[in-house]
DNA sequence: TGTCCACAGGAAATACGGGGGT
DNA sequence: ACCCCCGTATTTCCTGTGGACA
């Protein structure tokens, strides 16, 4: 009896699901999935829509000389995350290289990603094994050697070389020994024409760089501007056609998730994740994607920023949360000071078996989660009572409560 | 008005750890 | 393999502070 029930509710279940299809190809909703040509098609489409235009047109125009033979300088490209930085000038730089075929132009370029941070070494390794110079060393090579790797095959080409260094300010330390290698050094131990293009998203990258360097860098900058809710709208639309079956979207669903996107940063993968939620949600619904599930779907993303951030935070800012819930849950009014909470921690540190810190390190912690607001801290003043933060938890309780059992998990 | 609470938060000292040089 | 160096994390030490209370 019970099982066939159970069956009985899967099948429904499943017909049920079957029916209401939202999603059609999936890995249209996450560039992780679609591959280089993919990614490259759907590029192609927002082009298509007017969208970075002005970007385009600075950057084909800083090229043109190329087919002419001649030369041009450095660029220097600054955006935020998620503005296209990279597909772009990935996209063109590909036209580019066809262009030059076609033209019958020595043309090499080459894309280095340090969107993880590296030091020196790591990326001039990167770099190296990249221009087949030699396979990945852990130590025991210098940079000198690994430099004289990268000038001798080179040593025979002659042509354009265009390096694409994305996420410049990634390199750790010696980030002036790697750039004033390709900026001073490099140009003048080999034959080929070299022009570098930086991307960062800060604007400051090279603000605190050796001045001989820097100067050497005769750049051109160029700014991405966050997409706006109009372009977002666009780049969603064609998200829409390739991921979803037709008529699945509700009236108004691309402007709302577009302006929920624009108004925090205007990152265009920030929009699709959140189309994609909204997506998922729908189908575990069996309804379309209606206004209700966006908002929903926005709330999830937030929550699960928080989830992940404290899950890959350090254990001792694991544990003060832990200790500040705690600490604010037990007391009477929902708000508790630094020094209930210390006292708390220590307790969660013998339990759990971990190193407690000082009182002043704790306080620092505390501010740091103040920061990333898990929590809410206000100085006041007590007279005689002393000056402490008044701790309080700002966030909604089905998210505490997860976070809860997030930290606590990890700690079993 | 002075005292004193219970911390905040700055500065300097010190511990730590990983990676480079030899 | 060993040592050294440097950046980061943490500790130590310290000064500052707003207001209740006597």
């Amino acid at each position: 009896m019970e099982k066939n029930n159970v069956r009985n509710k899967i099948i429904g279940q499943i017909n049920h699901m079957l029916n209401y299809r939202i999603i059609r190809d999936r890995r249209f909703l996450d560039d992780e999935q679609l591959i280089r040509s993919e990614q490259l098609t759907v590029l192609e489409e927002i082009f298509n829509a007017n969208v970075r235009d002005r970007e385009i047109k600075e950057i084909s125009s800083h090229f043109a000389p190329i087919l002419q033979n001649s030369h041009t300088s450095h660029l220097a490209i600054w955006g935020k995350t998620g503005t296209g930085k990279t597909l772009t000038v990935t996209y063109l730089l590909n036209l580019l290289g066809q262009m030059c075929k076609e033209h019958k132009i020595d043309m090499r370029y080459e894309y280095l990603d340090l969107s993880t941070p590296r030091p020196c070494f790591r990326a001039l390794n990167d770099l190296a094994c990249m221009l087949n110079a030699c396979r990945h060393y852990k130590k025991g090579i210098s940079l000198e050697e690994l430099m004289g790797r990268i000038e001798s095959v080179l040593a025979d080409y002659k042509g354009y070389l265009i390096l694409f260094i994305d996420e410049v300010d990634n390199i750790r330390r010696d980030r002036d020994a790697f750039l004033s290698f390709l900026v001073r050094r490099l140009p003048q131990k080999i034959p080929s024409r070299l022009i570098l293009v930086f991307a960062s998203n800060r604007l400051d990258w090279s603000d605190n760089l050796d001045p001989r360097t820097k100067s050497f860098l005769k750049i051109n900058e160029l700014i991405f501007q966050p997409y706006n809710a109009v372009d977002l709208q666009k780049i969603l639309s064609i998200r829409v056609e390739k991921a979803l079956f037709p008529n699945v979207v509700a009236e108004g669903v691309v402007p709302k998730v577009a302006a929920m996107a624009g108004k925090n940063h205007g990152d265009a993968r920030k929009a699709v994740a959140l189309l994609a939620q909204s997506a998922y949600l729908a189908e575990k619904a069996g309804t379309k994607i209606t206004l209700d599930l966006v908002e929903q779907a926005g709330i999830d993303i937030e929550q699960d920023k928080y989830i992940s951030m404290i899950q890959t935070a350090p254990t001792q800012l694991q544990l003060a949360l832990w200790s500040a819930i705690k600490a604010v849950n037990s007391s009477s009014k929902n708000i508790c000071t630094t020094g209930q909470t210390f006292d708390t921690y220590i307790q969660l540190c013998k339990q759990t078996s971990n190193r407690s810190l000082t009182a002043r390190a704790f306080s620092d912690l505390i501010a740091e989660l103040d920061m990333y607001t898990f929590l809410r801290s206000k100085i006041s003043s007590r007279g005689r009572y002393g000056r402490t933060r008044e701790i309080s938890i700002g966030l909604p309780s089905e998210l505490e409560k997860k976070l809860l059992s997030t930290i606590q998990n990890n700690f079993l």
